[in-house]
DNA sequence: GACTTTAGTTGCAAAAAGTGACTAATTCGC
DNA sequence: GCGAATTAGTCACTTTTTGCAACTAAAGTC
């Protein structure tokens, strides 16, 4: 990426590394070497005999020195859409990092979603594609809990899937929604945040199944 | 595709065309040319300044003289599966085309998704992504009239969202979430389809935006 | 001690979903 | 012509889920 190879790669992996950083999403930029794009998407040629994800893994362990705790294909990009790369098309993926432990590399630096400097037309397609992509998982699999430490409270559980849904959610409802899906347990620890009551910690440990017997259950959410 | 050309394409256009066929979903598959492969999904190399969007239409007017009522790109497979190609990697989409007017060229075939021929563990891949890519569009965007005449029974229209979905729906949840949505409206005509009595025929005709004044409404549906 | 702040629960009303039974209109067998 | 079978369509009732707001609890601040 620093270098340019001299043979064009038909195909680039690109990552969109996602964390919460405080009170908002972040993604991971680096410092690009062309004229052009200031800063792009962290990206890399594949390799051959490794597969998609193992690329994006790899890109993630140059950019972060660590593997996401969660990563998922958004798909190729191609299009007209100009690239850092000379690259046809990009195979992106999203990939979840706590931001606790995460320390990027030498230029790449944490950028707030809402307050993203200029990416390439592709780029900035793929970084609104990762953030669908990670709405849509969301409710699919436990990728929230793996944001936090171990223990946690359930206001930080709340917040984390208010930054990664974009949206409020109704205190009580969560918490039903949470009680009912067996997902945490509570332990016998308890965190003062300075005012206020202190919160008992809870740690995740998925129990039984619930039985998901509902029918129909769709919303016809055409536009 | 049928005939190899000389230089290997960096990745090929695979795109899974499903259809209503009587009573169950199927997919076009074509003859394959390999020793190895007897079938396989329809696929191209892509052209040169063509949106991958563009290439995989242009897949399906060659496999069918016409274009799918929609596609949705599935996303990009390699991994160290085989494909009749030898493309590294495969961007996959996926089509829906309705049954009457489709008319395969020669050398491709319908095949009940139930009842498939060997396929390329990349190909394979890509048709159960396909399915599960139709079933999260499905309560996003209005495909299921589309793969219907435009005037219907509410019986027709039930049928194709079961095939779609892959299972049964409660017929009066079905109608009330359809009320609901102000998706359908009716016409004045029935129609009389051998024994009971004659359905009322219904248009897609969405009217006015449902506010979808929900809060939290997740399910927390892990594994 | 009164006030503020955050955590956490509870009760209630409204909305939505699951279910089965019910009515309606047709064809078929006889 | 008549009843059984068949498909369409609706209804009433129950259960579940959600939105909301008030409430209690435990801390800090002044």
């Amino acid at each position: 990426m620093r270098e340019r190879s001299s043979r064009i790669s038909p195909y680039s992996i690109d990552v969109v590394l996602v964390t919460a950083m405080g009170n908002e999403l972040a993604i991971l930029l680096s410092r690009g070497s062309t004229e052009r794009e200031r800063w792009a998407l962290p990206w890399r040629a594949p390799q051959t005999g490794e597969t998609l994800e193992a690329a994006a893994v790899r890109v993630s362990e140059d950019a972060l020195g660590e593997r996401p705790i969660w990563t998922e294909q958004i798909g190729a990009f191609g299009d007209a859409k100009r690239h850092p790369s000379d690259s046809e098309i990009s195979v992106a993926f999203v990939g979840l990092v706590p931001h606790e432990t995460a320390s990027p590399s030498a230029g790449y630096t944490w950028f707030p979603m809402r307050d993203l400097p200029p990416l390439s037309p592709r780029q900035r397609a793929i970084v609104e594609a990762a953030t669908r992509t990670i709405q849509s998982r969301l409710d699919q699999a436990p990728i929230a809990f793996r944001l936090l430490p171990s223990t946690f409270t359930l206001s930080e559980l709340q917040q984390v899937y208010e930054l990664l849904l974009g949206k409020r959610l109704h205190k009580a409802s969560f918490r039903r929604a949470l009680q009912a899906a067996w997902l945490v347990e509570p332990i016998d620890e308890w965190r003062s945040e300075g005012r206020g009551r202190p919160a008992q910690l809870f740690r995740y440990s998925p129990k039984k199944r619930r039985r998901s017997h509902r029918g129909v259950r769709f919303d016809f959410l055409y536009p």
